[in-house]
DNA sequence: AACCAGGACGTGA
DNA sequence: TCACGTCATGGT
């Protein structure tokens, strides 16, 4: 008996298997990636993170973070801030803010407006993203040390939906699961999704097909993106040479 | 010196 | 719904 489901990726037998086994393949390959970066960790985490992978901002096989508000405040700056921005412009804009001691909503809220588009040059799209920036503040001091909805998040202007799922998933720990364009690439050319899938349609992809972990989600994604850094760039890429071509069916 | 980077939004078809 | 222009800085 043939069910008639819209998604593609449902049709195929076995796409939990391939999406679980992607995981795994990715994780032995590069190993723990410690998203999300934040811009100074404790000294006292030193010891707990491998050092060896250990990156300035980054804490492979840590998960405790974010153990701090204004930390958790500053994943949601930085996942605006990387709209359609490389992480070294967002890392500029981060210390900026944090010599303005403007990465607590407290500070930023009251923040000549000026001043913070100023801060916010590096990473570009200044004048929209300072607006959001300060509804963010606002939003996450109404919250009160809850948990915003989704739809919350969405309703901000400038929060779409994979701003809205990191900030969930990063500054949160909820699972779900975010979808870049670095994910999109990778599943397109696997032939896992449709070329037109929509966002949800990916997200729904990985979500019903992996424990509802958020660490999962976190390490997924985080995988992506590097795995994508190596294969996927737009210029100079090999997409070919994926090797995780070898591991999916087709 | 074009092209791209861990998107989102407004518009018109 | 969906394709397309716009927002903007700074790397390669």
């Amino acid at each position: 008996m043939i069910k008639y489901i819209h998604n593609t990726y449902l049709e195929k037998p076995g796409i939990e298997h391939v999406v679980r086994m992607i995981y795994d393949c990715l994780f032995d390959l590069y190993g723990p990636q410690g998203w999300w970066p934040l811009i100074d960790l404790h000294e006292t985490s030193w010891e707990t993170h491998s050092k060896k992978n250990y990156t300035k901002g980054y804490h492979p096989g840590n998960y405790k973070y974010p153990q701090t508000s204004d930390q958790q405040f500053e994943i949601i700056a930085g996942a605006l801030l990387t709209q359609n921005t490389s992480w070294i412009q967002v890392e500029k804009t981060l210390l900026n803010l944090k010599q303005l001691d403007a990465l607590s909503p407290e500070i930023i809220i009251p923040l000549n407006l000026e001043a913070l588009k100023e801060a916010i040059k590096p990473a570009g799209y200044y004048n929209q993203k300072a607006i959001c920036l300060k509804n963010l503040a606002i939003l996450f001091l109404e919250l009160k040390h809850r948990v915003p909805t989704r739809e919350e998040l969405l309703s901000l202007k400038g929060i779409g939906p994979e701003t809205a799922d990191s900030i969930l998933l990063y500054a949160f720990k909820q699972p779900f699961f975010v979808i870049d364009a670095y994910t999109r690439r990778i599943v397109t050319n696997l032939r896992l999704v449709d070329e037109k899938a929509n966002y949800d349609e990916i997200k729904a992809l990985f979500e019903g097909n992996l424990p509802h972990n958020p660490v999962i989600y976190q390490e997924y994604h985080a995988l992506m993106v590097e795995h994508a850094k190596r294969y996927y760039r737009k210029k100079v890429s090999c997409t070919t040479k994926c090797p995780l071509l070898k591991i999916v069916p087709d």
